[in-house]
DNA sequence: TAAGTCACG
DNA sequence: ACGTACGTGACTTAC
């Protein structure tokens, strides 16, 4: 069989002018260690990415301008006159693109006295005449004259990774024209960026029209008879030479004397040890951790023969016997189809024991009792990546995982909360190892994606994992006891998984009827508003596309407009709350917003993800997500469900007990960030008014409003004290917090001021961190769970400052993460030894939500708070109240 | 797939 | 002078 010949030329000069101009916002970001600019290159390359995915050439040449003066300034000398400088950021650049070309293995080429252009069209010549198919890269549409039927044209679009392909039918399509009347246009029309004039008053469209009719220039004045007086025909005549010669400055040429040839293109790919050198310098370190994996010749061929393996079957896994007192420790992966463990498709496992390795497709097999012993023998050390999710997952099968030693996951998260990712050959890259591929890479991705059918490519793919787990677990652990982040792994962490898996197995009742009746409920409330608005409006549009709604509002009925977002008008709340009583339809915008996201969201969202079989929600915890260290919930979120207004709070309605006669219990902590900050900043005014039981937001208020007495602070004094008090929190700004609560930036910085004032120990933490921050590079909590903050030291103001405001942040937002999840592992285990039937549902940050029989009621009453309370042990004294009813709305 | 919006702590 | 609150997830439209 004949191979296919592809041939690729791109424009080199064009496509890096494009990048960098494309990158141009960014351009600071893009700065090496040595101050050299890299947003061309990193244009440059991402397009190169691109390309070669979609062409898969055979054969590369990058073509380059070698000069300013061609053999065009000879024949017009004004040829590309007048041109602005090309930046210094930029031209320092080209070496360099030059370099990653090198990398890429691929040839690039410049030819004095000839541009680029001229190159590629000769090099295209030839590939129609060695029956090649043809690929041209560049920014410059003038190339689309070089179109045929075996050559097609990409041409950049805004961004670099965007190309529109030319073919002489979209040539055809897009002008009318055929690829060679490309030329004739810009002969009638000329080319301002090159500088050449073409014939005055004549733009596009006339040269269209009169092409179509005469098909060329020459054909134009060999029959320029036929038109009928005009100005245009005046200056067609006037203009007759310089429409000739600027055809010939666009004419590419195509028979350029190149002293190379098609054969020395011949593309064998990249090199890897110049590819990640380059990366190196040029500070590229997101494809140097791609390419770190990925580049070996084959490597899942070389893995195979790296790892022997056993495929365990009904018929051999009798053979094996794993005496639980000869094996120290397992290494073990379960695989599963799909990210919701509770569901997903238990399709293969592997396991190491000593220097053996098993692997099978048949997740049935681990029930045999040689197998479970693995897992359910307490003497025997379990080394997992995920432990929650295995946990889940062998607790469909029956299978009660017990002391998991070593969860890659959870350990690599703990060292660095800000490389979260969930695919465990990505974060085996981030720990230098790289014998292991990613899960993409075998699977594929999308609707393509399957487990292999080839038993070898995907056990091994599986053993390489289990490997990974092995080889990480001496190096990560020993970086936890480096940072003293043990404690937290051992005493936190790794039980709290386990509690949280028992947590989504049980799962919630959802009562579906009581959701469907408010469903219908609504529906009829949101179709009466809908038409409502319409009639306002006095047309019918799509009220959930925030453009078409800008449009009604601020062009059709002219409101003012309020802010703008990157794309348009902006129609949030707060904008919307301004206009309102401008125009009625307002608060029936704001009603419709209401209902239809509870609608959407809370009824029909939560109906989706109820369990027939036990009419429950099993909610995920990302445990491995924050950078923070709070869990987040998923599939469905249950930490943002409705409850400050009314019309969603109902909603809770619809979460109810198990049985009939138990109730829902809920117990949060009060103001525990607040309580954390006077803790950590040792803050005596701050610490001295919690030790003394008083409301802190009226005790703000008293201070920031200079008052004698707590009689005085009126309720809109607390209001603005309190959210002084989560300014503070958050990283005050006067800005953000005159935001917040509409007053003017003068009045929040003074605020801030008499806050500071008030509270010297606050302002002296904040300090006090942010100088910490940028000595170490990170920020930590209580309990020394991490964060880093590169941008600390960011020349950018922007950057640096949230940095700085996130390191303010996350030691009071973590720290209280830390103390719920102890008081949820002390919790599960006081119900356990209390042999109570109550169980531990949700958590919602700073509150935890059970279900209990009424008689065990009290009993919640009375631990469930002495167990948060005692979590930890602070200068002042935390704080919980506790509430119960028949559902979750009732529980407040 | 990104952006806008809005639900929660 | 800069241009902002901290941490999340789900749904919808529009590219």
């Amino acid at each position: 069989m004949k191979e296919n010949k592809k041939l690729l030329l791109i424009d080199g000069n064009s496509v890096a002018f494009r990048a960098f101009f494309a990158l141009h916002q960014s351009l600071e970001r893009f700065v090496n260690h040595n101050g050299l600019h890299t947003n061309a290159v990193y244009g440059f390359k991402t397009m190169l990415d691109n390309i070669i995915e979609s062409v898969n050439p055979t054969h590369v040449l990058v073509a380059f301008d070698a000069g300013r003066k061609t053999f065009r300034n000879e024949k017009y000398a004004d040829y590309k006159g007048g041109r602005a400088k090309t930046p210094t950021e930029l031209s320092e650049q080209f070496p360099y693109v030059k370099k990653l070309l090198e990398a890429y293995g691929m040839k690039y080429y410049e030819l004095q006295n000839y541009e680029a252009d001229d190159i590629i069209g000769t090099l295209a010549k030839q590939g129609e005449e060695q029956d090649f198919e043809t690929t041209i890269v560049t920014g410059d549409r003038d190339l689309t004259q070089l179109a045929t039927e075996k050559t097609t044209v990409a041409v950049t679009q805004k961004g670099v990774t965007e190309v529109e392909r030319y073919t002489p039918k979209h040539v055809e399509a897009k002008y009318g024209l055929s690829p060679a009347q490309i030329i004739d246009m810009k002969g009638l029309v000329g080319d301002n960026s090159d500088n050449y004039p073409g014939v005055a008053k004549v733009g596009e469209k006339t040269a269209i029209k009169l092409l179509k009719q005469f098909k060329s220039i020459e054909g134009i004045y060999e029959n320029i008879d036929e038109l009928k007086k005009s100005k245009m025909k005046e200056h067609l005549i006037e203009d007759k030479e310089i429409a000739f010669m600027c055809k010939d400055l666009a004419r590419i040429r195509c028979d350029v004397p190149l002293e190379v040839e098609l054969t020395d293109t011949v593309w064998n790919g990249s090199e890897h040890q110049k590819l990640v050198e380059f990366f190196q310098e040029m500070d590229f370190k997101r494809f140097l951790e791609k390419i770190s994996a990925a580049t070996q010749d084959d490597p899942a061929q070389k893995i195979i023969e790296d790892i022997k393996f056993t495929a365990l079957t009904k018929d051999n896994v009798n053979q094996f016997n794993f005496d639980a007192e000869a094996v120290e420790g397992v290494s073990f992966y379960l695989e599963m189809m799909g990210d919701n463990y509770h569901t997903a498709p238990l399709v293969g496992f592997a396991f190491n024991v000593g220097t053996k390795y098993f692997a099978s497709r048949d997740t049935e097999l681990l029930k045999y009792p040689n197998l479970r012993k693995l897992l359910e023998n307490e003497n025997i050390d379990v080394d997992l990546f995920d432990g929650k999710r295995t946990f889940v997952g062998l607790n469909r099968l029956g299978i009660h995982l017990t002391d998991i030693r070593f969860d890659l996951l959870l350990v690599s998260y703990l060292l660095d909360t800000s490389d979260n990712s969930n695919d465990l050959g990505k974060l085996a890259q981030q720990h230098d190892y790289t014998e292991v591929l990613e899960d993409e890479q075998v699977y594929g991705k999308g609707a393509k994606i399957k487990i292999p059918e080839n038993d070898a490519e995907y056990y091994s793919h599986l053993c390489n994992k289990v490997r990974t787990i092995k080889k990480l677990r001496t190096p990560l652990m020993k970086k936890l006891e480096t940072n003293k982040q043990e404690e937290l792994y051992i005493k936190i962490e790794r039980p709290l998984a386990i509690v949280l898996a028992e947590m989504e197995i049980d799962g919630i009742t959802v009562d579906t009827q009581r959701l469907e009746e408010m469903g219908s409920e609504f529906k009829e409330r949101i179709s009466e508003i809908k038409q409502t608005i319409y009639q306002e409006a006095g047309e019918k549009f799509n009220l959930n596309s925030p453009k078409q709604l800008g449009v009604i509002l601020f062009e059709k009925m002219k409101l003012p407009v309020i802010k703008k977002t990157k794309t348009g008008y902006s129609t949030a709340v707060s904008v919307l709350e301004k206009l309102r009583g401008m125009a009625p339809i307002i608060d029936n915008i704001l009603k419709y917003r209401q209902i239809a996201k509870i609608q959407s969201t809370y009824i029909e969202g939560l109906l989706k993800v109820t369990f027939e079989k036990d009419s429950k929600v099993h909610t995920r915890y990302t445990q491995t997500l924050t950078s923070t260290g709070r869990l987040s919930s998923v599939d469905p979120n249950l930490q943002n469900i409705p409850i400050r207004l009314a019309e969603g709070k109902k909603i809770r309605q619809a979460f109810i007990p198990q049985k009939t006669g138990w109730q829902i219990f809920s117990s949060d902590y009060s103001q525990i960030e607040l309580r954390v900050l006077a803790h950590i900043s040792h803050d005596a005014n701050m610490q001295k008014a919690f030790a003394e039981g008083q409301d802190i937001h009226a005790n703000t208020a008293m201070n920031i409003f200079e008052l004698d007495s707590p009689a005085d602070v009126t309720s809109n004094m607390r209001r603005q004290a309190k959210a002084v008090n989560f300014g503070i929190v958050y990283g005050i700004s006067d800005y953000g917090l005159a935001q917040n609560i509409g007053i003017t930036r003068k009045q929040a910085k003074l605020f801030i001021e008499k806050y500071f004032k008030i509270f010297p120990g606050v302002k002296e933490y904040m300090e006090k961190i942010v100088i910490s921050a940028r000595e170490k590079g990170y920020v930590e909590t209580l309990f020394k769970r991490r964060r880093y903050l590169p941008d600390i030291s960011s020349r950018n103001y922007n950057i640096r400052s949230f940095a700085e405001r996130t390191a303010m942040n996350t030691p009071i937002q973590g720290s209280a993460a830390d103390i719920i999840k102890v008081a949820m592992i002390n919790m599960q285990k006081m119900l356990k030894e209390k042999k109570l039937e109550a169980r531990m549902l949700l958590q919602v940050h700073d509150e935890l939500i059970f279900e209990a029989p009424s008689k065990e009621i009290p009993i919640l009453e009375e631990v469930v708070p002495q167990v948060m309370d005692a979590a930890v042990s602070l200068d002042i004294p935390l704080k919980v109240e506790s509430s119960y009813g028949k559902t979750w709305f009732d529980a407040k």
